[in-house]
DNA sequence: TTGTCGACTATTTTACCAAACAGGTCGAAA
DNA sequence: TTTCGACCTGTTTGGTAAAATAGTCGACAA
């Protein structure tokens, strides 16, 4: 309520979010080791040791980054589902920002693959999290689509987790392998174009093993 | 049809296949960097200078190696199709030859994500050649289930890059990213089924595309 | 002619050391 | 509460000498 009571802490958080702004800027373009403290510091204006104040390592600094973007994605995800539409619409929608999210983290990381496994490698367990989260939702979407009677699935777990894997799997062989696309944007045309037609195929044959059960 | 006459090839052809095989052990065990010459060459009993009239460098062997695995495979995948049977067992058949390759070429890397992606850039355009004829033949079974009526497809070249890519995406996903499981047998397992049930997806949704043509 | 190898060359890896660098700490001062 | 100068310490870097390895050549043998 009162604007002067939030002043102190609000101007902490503001610094923070420099901070962490500064941060994702620079380990998105160069990668986690070719960036120093020193050199995040010197964005927001301060000195090194203040950004300890702030962060107490390097690393915890970096997966606050990662953390960040992941929480965004899981707001965007949770809206999605929790907005009244269609087991398959939701489906569609889902791959829609997970399409989106692989494109963000790619354009930040201008070595593609090497970021990749490195923000792996770093923060495995934030990617766990996040699948596991991921993998929930999507469960639920099936679910509620055997409920409503959109579609079905034998094991409705096993399903997700394939569609996870194999949304997950696509993008990975697209930052593993040298394509014959010369622009990236083709290649990431491309990777969108797979991931329609995987969500299609698994909705037509969830709605087909409906249908068998009829 | 005289004996004799084939001796003197017939012998130098053997070496040939033994020095293969025992870089391919040598390999799939070290790595490509890992492996010398002269082990290759005492593993078969000679010295190293022999090696030089079979194979120019150490690359050519290597890629030697790499493309009689592969063709191999391909031998196999061609028998496959060429057997009379539907385009949908067809389609089961190629996964289960495809996760043997897989599982064969991981079983003999004992650094799993490392020795592929060496492999990969060390004779990319052999596994480029090889994943353009597993396109073709996919999509020509794509078209033999079309025209007798199996199943259909909007855009039946994208669907079987689509389904190759996702095969590989998952084989890729496996090897790069450390899995939960602990046994690799039992990730192992996890992708055969998750391969199954991708194919499984795919059979059906086209087959409902097919039946919503009707 | 086909196949083998000992001895040699050229290039790459390794081993090592010193210097620079970068993550992290501390106490003082706004 | 927030900032920073000075300091500490483990790691990376650069350069070099020694070792190892891919590849060559000419002689020798089947």
């Amino acid at each position: 309520m009162c604007p002067r009571a939030e002043t102190a802490p609000a101007k902490a958080v503001a610094k923070e979010e420099k901070i962490l702004e500064a941060a994702r800027k620079r380990f998105a373009y160069f990668g986690f080791p070719k960036v120093t403290m020193d050199e995040i510091a010197a964005d927001v204006g301060l000195a090194k040791p203040s950004l300890y104040y702030y962060y107490p390592t390097k690393e915890s600094l970096f997966r606050a980054v990662i953390a960040s973007e992941q929480t965004r994605f899981l707001g965007n995800l949770e809206a999605l589902l929790a907005r009244e539409t269609s087991a398959q619409a939701k489906l569609r929608n889902y791959v829609d920002l997970r399409y989106d999210l692989f494109r963000e983290l790619a354009n930040l990381s201008a070595l593609g693959t090497q970021t990749y496994t490195e923000w792996k490698s770093l923060s495995g367990d934030l990617f766990r999290a996040l699948e596991e989260k991921e993998l929930g939702m999507i469960h639920s979407v099936l679910l509620q689509g055997e409920r409503s009677g959109e579609f079905g699935t034998p094991d409705p777990l096993h399903t997700a987790r394939t569609l996870l894997h194999v949304m997950h799997g696509l993008r990975l062989r697209l930052c593993a392998i040298p394509t014959g696309a010369v622009l990236e944007n083709e290649a990431y045309a491309a990777l969108r174009k797979e991931m329609d037609l995987v969500i299609t195929m698994f909705i037509d044959g969830m709605k087909s093993h409906h249908s068998h059960l009829h």
